[in-house]
Parts: C-alpha cells; sequence; structure tokens
DNA sequence: TTGCTCCTCACGTCACGTGAGGTGGC
DNA sequence: TTGCTCCTCACGTCACGTGAGGTGGC
C-alpha cells in the first residue's frame, strides 16, 4: 500500500495555504489578508518563485482571532499589542496579568455595548408595536399632519416614533 | 407675579440649540455636529447674525437616535432613507411595513453581532483561566519553550490560548 | 478687553474596497 | 491554451479627527 502523501501531508509542507485560501478560510477578502500582513499581524513563511505568498496554519490561527477582535472592537494597533505582549514580559506571571488586562477592559466594553443595543432594540420593538396602530389608518391627514391625530400623543412615547413619525 | 420668561420659554425662540450644545447633549463632538448636518440628517432652523447656527429641539432627538442607530451599526445612508420612508410612503400602512423592515433587519443583525460578543467574551474568560495556571509559572523554559511544558497539551484548548501562548 | 465658542476650508486617519495592468500554475 | 488565482501599485471610501486662520458674543 502506498503512503497517502497527498491527502495526509506530513511535514507540514504541503498543509501551507495561499492568500486566496486564508481568505476563504477566514471568511474574509484577499485584501484584508493582504492588510493584516501589512500591519505585520501575520506573515508568509515562503514564497513561491512566482512570488504567491504561502502561510502556516499558526498564521491561519492568528489570523482568525485578529478578525474576531477587530469585530469586537479592538483596534488594529490593540490587537498588536496583545499578540505581542507574551515576548515583551519578563515572566509567565506578568505575561498573564497584562494579558488579563486588556482581555478584561475588552471584555467589559462588550458588556457596555451589548445592554446599549439591547437598550435600543427595546425602544425599535415598542415602536413598533406603536406604529403598528396607524396600520389600520385611513385618514387623510397623513403624512402631513399626523400631529393632529392623537395616536402619538400618549405620554412614554418612545424617542424613535417622535422622531420618525414626526411631519 | 412676572411671568418667567427666561426659564420657562414659550415660544421656543428661546430653546434653541448651538454646534456646541448639541454636541455636548448628544455627548459627541463639533465636528460630528457639522458632518451630520453636512449629510442632511439635521438642519439650523436659523442662523445668527454672526452665521452661528441654531438648532430645534426636534433636530436633537433626531442627532440623538440617528447616533444611537449608528453605534447599532447602521449606516448613514440607511438612517437617511429610514427617516424619509414616512414622506415619501402613500399611506400609514406602507410606511409602517417599510419601517418594520428596516428595523427588524436591524434587530436580527444586533442579536447576530450580540450572539457573536457573547461567544468570543466566554472564549476570552476560558483563556483567563488558563493562563491564570502560567502565573505561577518560575520554569526558566518562559517565554521561548513553553511548547515543552505540557500545560498547553490539553485538547480543547482555547484557539486564543494557542494564538497568544504561541513562542 | 479677555475667554470661550463659533465659523470655513481642507488635509489626515482607520480599515479596508476597488480597479488597472500584468503574471503564475494546474 | 484557457480560467482562475495571484501579484504590485495606487487611488477611493466611510465617518469622522484635527489643525489653520479668522470672527462672534456675553
Amino acid at each position: 500500500m502506498e503512503p497517502l502523501k497527498k491527502t495526509t501531508p506530513e511535514s507540514g509542507e504541503e498543509s501551507l495555504l495561499t492568500t486566496g485560501e486564508m481568505a476563504k478560510l477566514c471568511d474574509t477578502t484577499h485584501r484584508t489578508v493582504r492588510f493584516y500582513e501589512e500591519e505585520r499581524l501575520i506573515a508568509p513563511v515562503l514564497r513561491t518563485e512566482g512570488r504567491h505568498r504561502l502561510f502556516s496554519r499558526d498564521s491561519l490561527l492568528r489570523l482568525q482571532l485578529a478578525l474576531d477582535l477587530r469585530e469586537a472592537g479592538l483596534s488594529i494597533d490593540s490587537i498588536r499589542r496583545l499578540f505581542a505582549l507574551k515576548d515583551e514580559s519578563a515572566t509567565a506571571a506578568e505575561a498573564t496579568t497584562k494579558m488579563s488586562g486588556v482581555l478584561e477592559e475588552q471584555i467589559e466594553e462588550l458588556q457596555r455595548r451589548a445592554e446599549k443595543l439591547r437598550h435600543l432594540k427595546e425602544e425599535l420593538i415598542s415602536m413598533l408595536n406603536v406604529i403598528a396602530g396607524c396600520t389600520a389608518c385611513v385618514d387623510k391627514r397623513f403624512p402631513l399632519d399626523c400631529e393632529s391625530c392623537g395616536h402619538l400623543e400618549r405620554p412614554g412615547l418612545p424617542r424613535a416614533v417622535r422622531v420618525l413619525w414626526k411631519p
């Protein structure tokens, strides 16, 4: 029996990834992969003779995490600093303390953002409920004279309705 | 008794807001107020002789909602279209249907984002737990040879640790 | 008159997007 | 040879930030 060289690479050489494969596996674009390389967050392990980039599996993981951290609101610079923290620390304790600091801060920021989004969502939902009452409206006063209708006069009317339903 | 003209304005004229007051009440900058005016999302009701802008309370509400929608991920263009929906609709039913569509879509997007953020948060927290075990590490192998330590070998180790704790 | 706020250009920034024109590799 | 992917500039975009140099208003 012959060893399955193509499907089960052992050296790791054969599992290198092109820019396009990196993009596909990270669900992003070619340009974004190039941008993260420009920013020194990843680097190709080698180039082909035609100068095509080849990345390692480690680079794939780094890019995936970097992109998730970006989506979570960290800037490229913060991500770069987070990735550099370990090598800049003298001891493991120092590294973990610093990483914890960055991560805790971001977790708190995520919680604040989630809370704000949840609030806005509630406002939008309550708004849908209010304007649902206008769906059956056949009044000739729409849309220029809704204010005389009375439907929008009740107290506690969400700001979104006041703004979006104003003449 | 004299009417309290200064503190309880009746005409509304006296409650007009300058660009700086708009910025302060929206917790944003002067430039951002100007930008939203450039984008036709708000407009000053009048100018002083010295060309200083004066905005109405309605503009304040519009700007506050616009900024919240921006933070929630809507583009300036989407916000402009949402604000224009009512006047572009022939009936109240049409307006509510269209607004519901935009808002429902954004609510779903918010939920997707919140879910992703929650996932990343879990990963970061579990990462803190793992690297907490390294805090007491006094091994000379840190930081260049952590891989030979065994602490990071267990299966299911979050990707974040694999990336951030790699040599 | 002094301080603070406001004005109008206008270029800078961040994280990419989008061609333009050319080459690589199965 | 054909298609698809990759390459390197390099300018564009979105939502503002940041001065530069000047004027307003209590």
